[in-house]
DNA sequence: GGACTTCAGTGACTAGTATCACAGAACCAA
DNA sequence: TTGGTTCTGTGATACTAGTCACTGAAGTCC
């Protein structure tokens, strides 16, 4: 794979001083993932940041059972809170994180992003804003599935899914019920309603997404 | 209100470094609330990191509707992670804070304890400790609710609570209900059935728990 | 074109939870 | 003790979402 230039690196992480980013490219790895592949396990340890450089990537929870439901997108840009976190005491991970699209990330080993967080100003606060984002998104996902019925809630899947990739979502009812965790037919069904109400259009594992703010 | 003293403090706090404990001492007030006192509220600002000294405070989310959940209790020695995050941008409150118990809680003002994270290790070490405990805790909240028929979630909250203030639970079937976003009745019916498979004896205004885990 | 696979749509049924209505028990205050 | 208030228990009913069973439509491979 080509080495990323500074300047790639750059354009994602903006707010990053000169003499960061040079550490970031003197000593941390780039990997490229395969669209579905799996970035992050539950219970696997974590030795890394991961900071996304291209691509999407999902992080999400999954029970025992094999239940699951999403917690967030993260876009080129984002870090992995989770694997800021667990870095500190080298824990395990408490959350799935999968490559919706083929990506890059830039795997920066633990104790070098805790020296940096003394070291540099930038990532500190980087650092921070990246928990707190994710901390409220979490929330988000929180309230929606206590508060809503599961209506709301796929319309605010639908909604959020248009932000990170645009009107057309290529998933299978199915695809979205286990994101939900719910059924392909109750999806299917609520769907059907919403395209009644002329919001959406209903193709073969795609939906053509018009207005859902209307709704 | 009688100053607190530094003993008292390092009591609660035994991992902070003595100057640390110093700086604490000379620029954070402390505030005395009282039972069912609202501590932080959701929309407002945020300036000083909330550290809990004596007492029970129980953080939950509350949507436009007056619905709530509980996300997870705060003790003695631990800090508000929200207040914390919101500090180092001068944000505004996600979440609701109410004293169980009456309480003392340290407040820091926030550019001290911004300052204080490159200062101290100890400080830093603790504040990404309690991002990482809060983080998890909320993760589990998610789950119970995501995965979880209400009957495990009522068990889940009784333990927590058990875990907390101790076996006796005084609190109406009412405050259990609003915590969990559900309804009297059906809580009443739930303990019911706990009663019934002697895990629990049911009183006016409290709950005696003699063994929830072989549930 | 025909066989096969995957995806979507739909009716019938079930389980879990919420809501309504009411009754009785515990507590409190005059 | 009496009347008021709060809390608890319980039946009837409704609604939401999940499950089962089946059909047809769309896409794929030969």
């Amino acid at each position: 794979m080509e080495i990323p230039q500074k300047e790639d690196i750059l354009k994602r992480f903006p707010q990053f001083e000169q003499s960061l980013l040079d550490d970031i490219l003197a000593h941390s790895t780039i990997r490229e993932v395969e669209e579905g592949e799996e970035v992050m396990r539950t219970g696997q340890y974590i030795r890394s940041t991961v900071l996304l450089l291209s691509g999407l990537l999902k992080v999400y929870r999954e029970d025992d059972e094999g239940n699951e439901f999403l917690m967030y997108y993260l876009e080129p840009g984002n870090a992995c809170a989770m694997s800021m976190m667990c870095t500190a005491r080298d824990e395990q991970s408490q959350i799935m994180a999968k490559a919706v699209t083929e990506a890059e990330v830039i795997l920066i080993p633990s104790h070098l992003s805790e020296q940096w967080l003394a070291k540099y100003k930038s990532w500190h606060n980087f650092v921070i804003a990246s928990y707190r984002q994710r901390f409220e998104e979490l929330l988000q996902t929180l309230d929606s599935i206590a508060f809503k019925g599961l209506d709301e809630r796929l319309l605010f899947y639908l909604k959020r899914h248009v932000k990170v990739s645009g009107k057309e979502i290529r998933l299978s009812h199915q695809q979205i019920a286990l994101e939900l965790n719910s059924s392909r037919e109750v999806i299917s069904r609520l769907l059907k309603k919403l395209e009644q109400t002329g919001a959406i259009t209903l193709h073969r594992n795609y939906i053509e997404v018009h207005d859902l703010e209307l709704v």
